[in-house]
DNA sequence: GGGGACAGCGCC
DNA sequence: AAAAGGCGCTGTCCCC
């Protein structure tokens, strides 16, 4: 069953729709009845129903305040985002240099199809005229949108993929909402403690907090500049430059290779700078309220497909300040991380038999080691990192023929990845997710470079654009298949959780709910009994997500589980 | 005084 | 000369 959702002036109107997408019955609720209404058809139907809105950010925090969850949703905002790019890309010609398709189909760019193969088309061009754009679509507007987004999936060559891509896009966005309402537990007197032991008290009336002070004044006595102002490169470069220093920059890895006694001093007030301005005593004033972080969490704001934050800066929090996330009594967090994530999910799409038989185990990179491909596990990581992101030389660089050899199915995928991104044909994710375009600029100059228009500088320039946009198209379809994969684990996280605990005094709150989401790592607040459940269900969710994604490909999603009263001692 | 580029650094 | 991917946020600096 699906009830597609619409302001209407002072009420709201909603539409039952058939699996076509048709309406059948139509009702109108006045905004107060609304979250009631919710609920009890949400109850008469706890298996098959999916609310259609244009926009949970806004539909859904009205219904969180009122206390009801929603248990599915198609998000047409989102939706249609992905589904734009998908069917341009479905679209778009094969290029003229189109190269050997080294990786096997599934991956392979953008399937094209015929172009000019009308269902495509149609679904395309009715999709590019629309209101799904509009601050309020209408209910007639909602149902015809999402009519249109059904149909392009249907008719897409790879509809299976897109269903289970849509379907965790929208339960991204109510999870995020639902994170948001429910906020992340921050013990404001464990931050202000952390602040006051690092920086000194906090200053009463602004000004620099006392340790960071004295640091400064070190400074400016070691470069005999009384009047500098550490915080600015542009005044302690040339300080350190009359002091005899050879510094390019004032990075601290730059700053690190530098012998002089100003030095520690220095990286000392960088580091407490950053600390003070990122997440000081001004930050939790402005983002922690009654004991929470509720941070504007962003599904889909990034091109990979990952989330950002607005505001806050929440997928940032520093380690040295996440003993403020504190359980509150009587309750504990469950912290989860997916070991070694990204290997493992390319292992998984490339079908990879050698890596994925490394990727068995809890330490993917140990039996990197085990297998013979690299001497250390160090060496592992810096190999792997590099063949996700595309180094060409230093140590990643020099390693990257042996993990060729070894895994030859994995890196002709990233590199296959990496030429067509070069090429500027746009890649895809596992679940159909699709690279933007590249600018234009780079890819007319390229189309000059090809068509031998171009002199020596711009022949250069392109080359390096084209190298630039590889180790992006490379990097994106391994980055953003994880991201579908912590969707999928999410989302089963989610539906398990529901099952436990009793209801308390908000359905999320009674209950284990979650609480924050980093990537690849979530944590569950729940009362202290349940944790060993949680972690259960963690465990079965991530399962969960690999065999959602991938079937019975042999891979495992380890994950690194730990049940603590506050974030920092989860390592 | 606001806007935007840049440098720098935190996270994955 | 070469340069590893994706972000958000702060302060500085400079322009309008």
């Amino acid at each position: 069953m699906l009830i597609a959702l619409a302001r209407d002036g002072p009420s709201v109107r909603l539409a039952e729709l058939d699996a076509g997408g048709r309406p059948i019955a139509e009702h109108t609720v006045s905004p107060d009845r609304l979250p009631a209404w919710v609920a009890e058809r949400e109850r008469g139907q706890p298996d098959g129903l999916r609310w259609v809105w244009a926009d949970t950010a806004r539909v859904y925090p009205v219904l969180l305040d009122a206390g009801v969850r929603v248990r599915r949703c198609h998000d047409l905002r989102l939706v249609r985002a992905i589904l734009t790019d998908n069917l341009h890309a479905e679209l778009a010609p094969a290029a003229p240099d189109g190269g050997d398709p080294a990786a096997p189909d599934p991956f392979a760019v953008a399937a094209p199809t015929e172009p000019g193969e009308p269902d495509l088309l149609d679904a395309l061009e009715e999709l590019e005229g629309t209101v799904a754009g509009r601050d309020e679509p209408d209910l007639s507007a909602v149902v015809a949108e999402f009519g249109r987004q059904w149909r392009a999936v249907e008719t897409s060559s790879r509809a299976a993929r897109l269903r289970l891509l849509v379907a965790a896009e929208s339960v991204g966005a109510l999870i995020a909402a639902e994170l948001r309402h429910d906020g992340l537990p921050w013990d404001v007197g464990t931050h202000d403690a952390t602040l006051t032991r690092l920086l000194g008290p906090r200053p009463r009336f602004g000004g620099r907090p006392v340790v960071l002070e004295t640091l400064a004044d070190r400074i400016r006595a070691a470069l005999d500049a009384p009047t500098l102002n550490p915080d600015s490169p542009t005044e302690l470069l040339p300080a350190l430059r009359r002091a005899g220093l050879e510094a390019g920059s004032t990075r601290q890895h730059e700053l690190e290779q530098l012998d002089h006694p100003v030095i520690p001093a220095l990286l000392e007030y960088k580091k407490l700078s950053r600390l003070l301005a990122a997440n000081g005593w001004a930050w939790m004033d402005s983002w922690v309220v009654d004991g929470r972080l509720r941070p504007e969490y962003l599904p889909g704001g990034v091109v990979t497909g990952r989330w950002a934050t607005r505001g806050g800066g929440a997928l940032q929090l520093p380690k040295q300040i996440r003993g403020a996330v504190r359980a509150d009594p009587g309750w504990r967090l469950v912290v989860a991380d997916a070991a070694q994530l990204e290997p493992r999910v390319l292992a998984a799409m490339a079908g990879d038999r050698a890596m994925a038989a490394a990727a068995q185990g809890a330490d993917l990179y140990a039996a990197l080691v085990g297998q013979g491909v690299v001497a250390e596990r160090s060496q592992a990581k810096v190999a792997m990192l590099g063949a996700l992101y595309g180094a060409t030389s230093g140590t990643s660089g020099q390693l990257m023929p042996r993990l060729t050899r070894a895994y030859p199915e994995a890196i002709g995928l990233v590199e296959q990845a990496a030429r067509d991104g070069e090429a500027y044909r746009r890649v895809s994710t596992w679940l159909g997710r699709c690279s933007p375009e590249a600018p234009e600029s780079w890819r007319e100059l390229h189309r000059r470079l090809v068509e031998g228009e171009a002199d020596v500088a711009d022949a250069q320039r392109s080359r390096r654009q084209s190298r630039d946009w590889g180790r992006f198209t490379r990097n994106f379809v391994v980055q953003g298949t994880a991201a579908e994969w912590a969707l999928c684990w999410m989302g089963a996280l989610r539906t398990a959780l529901r099952e436990l605990g009793t209801e308390g005094p908000g359905p999320g709150l009674g209950r284990p709910h979650l609480v924050y989401f980093l990537h690849d790592e979530v944590l569950v607040h729940t009362p202290a009994g349940l944790a060993a459940q949680v972690e259960v269900a963690i465990a079965d969710a991530a399962a969960q997500a690999g065999r959602m994604l991938f079937g019975s490909r042999p891979v495992e999603f380890a994950l690194d589980v730990r049940t603590v009263e506050s974030y920092d001692e989860a390592a």
